[in-house]
DNA sequence: TATTGTAACTAACAATCGTTAGTTTTGTAA
DNA sequence: TTACAAAACTAACGATTGTTAGTTACAATA
């Protein structure tokens, strides 16, 4: 799988835009770590913006896509709650860099761009809540504020790219494993 | 309680701050949402950089202290970890602001100061993580990874400030009651 | 060998950055 | 009214920003 050069800008970017930000990082600064001059950047990507949303937006599509496809399929609310924090994890360990842009600077998005980030993470929210509502009909979750539980399990999975490098030796399977019991059933 | 020039020129930094980041907002923007010109800031801070780092290190000396002072104060795991949800939200709650800067542009401090918020931050993990411990150790806490309950509980709690504008309605105290809750006794 | 496409280069652009110097306005106290 | 301090102003600085234009080096293909 031989990447092109412009995907290689992109990864590079990605690793240091989630170092310092998007904006504190320049195209001299990519070069300089591609071993090239700022110049020569422009004769594979069209602009600084382009880096940004091909990042943002290619990673964007697949936490939506997937929450889009577990909503789709049938089971129960927990069934699919455990689906969930699986599929962020596999997505995660994959995109470590990418969801670092998506978290902290897809506001410098800017015109059509933006608007599909926007409509892409609303989508996701709103399957997310339905799967919970879900489950508080079925009785199968407690009663508590939706947005509450909403809010806590994602603000952990969205967090999880930064925790993940320190993660060290710990599997895959197990992480899935112990934070789906701790989300769901709590950690007394 | 009337403010000084600097500190209100601290709490406009920190809204701009909190929308785009520290390097995406300039002194000019600071500036004009204070109607007045870029040059006046320095009659009142000397750079700013020293902007970043009053809002930072003021907050995360709160921090720090807090979950001192729970380390120290007699107590079972449990009611000490109730204890530290508590202060989270209340410290949320009066500096949304100054925890966005914390959370997302703590990397840009300088000299010093990164080298204080560094060590602050690492001693009030330490004490977050001493809790969890403690808490397995009598068998009050499920045995499970305990880097994997400290980063649900700590990603969820630092994320706090950007959910609770949304919060409407929802009482400080009903946040309170249900996020102890949600967290300790999970969802189910 | 000649041609062509890829990917690098140098040099420079206008705009914006944080910041300084020096000056003027404004409000308060003597 | 005078004196003084606080806080604003204008103008400009050198550095850095994203980006463009035009050119050169190199490898593969015809």
């Amino acid at each position: 799988m031989k990447l092109t050069r412009k995907e290689e800008i992109v990864i590079v970017a990605a690793k240091l835009f989630k170092e310092k930000g998007y904006s504190a990082v320049s195209m001299r600064d990519i070069a300089q770590q591609m071993d090239i001059k700022a110049a020569s950047l422009y004769n594979h990507i069209k602009s600084k913006q382009e880096i940004l949303s091909s990042l943002v937006l290619h990673v964007a599509e697949k936490f939506t896509n997937s929450t889009q496809s577990i909503t789709s399929q049938d089971g129960n609310a927990l069934q699919r709650l455990k689906k969930l924090i699986e599929v962020h994890i596999d997505i995660t360990v994959h995109h470590a860099d990418a969801i670092a842009a998506l978290n902290n600077d897809w506001m410098h998005l800017d015109g059509q761009d933006l608007l599909d980030f926007i409509a892409m993470r609303d989508q996701y929210e709103e399957n997310f809540r339905s799967i919970i509502k879900q489950g508080i009909q079925e009785q199968q979750i407690k009663a508590k504020e939706p947005e509450v539980i909403l809010f806590s399990i994602l603000s952990t999975l969205r967090t999880l790219y930064l925790w993940n490098e320190k993660r060290g030796k710990l599997e895959v399977n197990v992480l899935k494993k112990e934070l789906v019991s701790v989300l769901i059933s709590g950690i007394v």
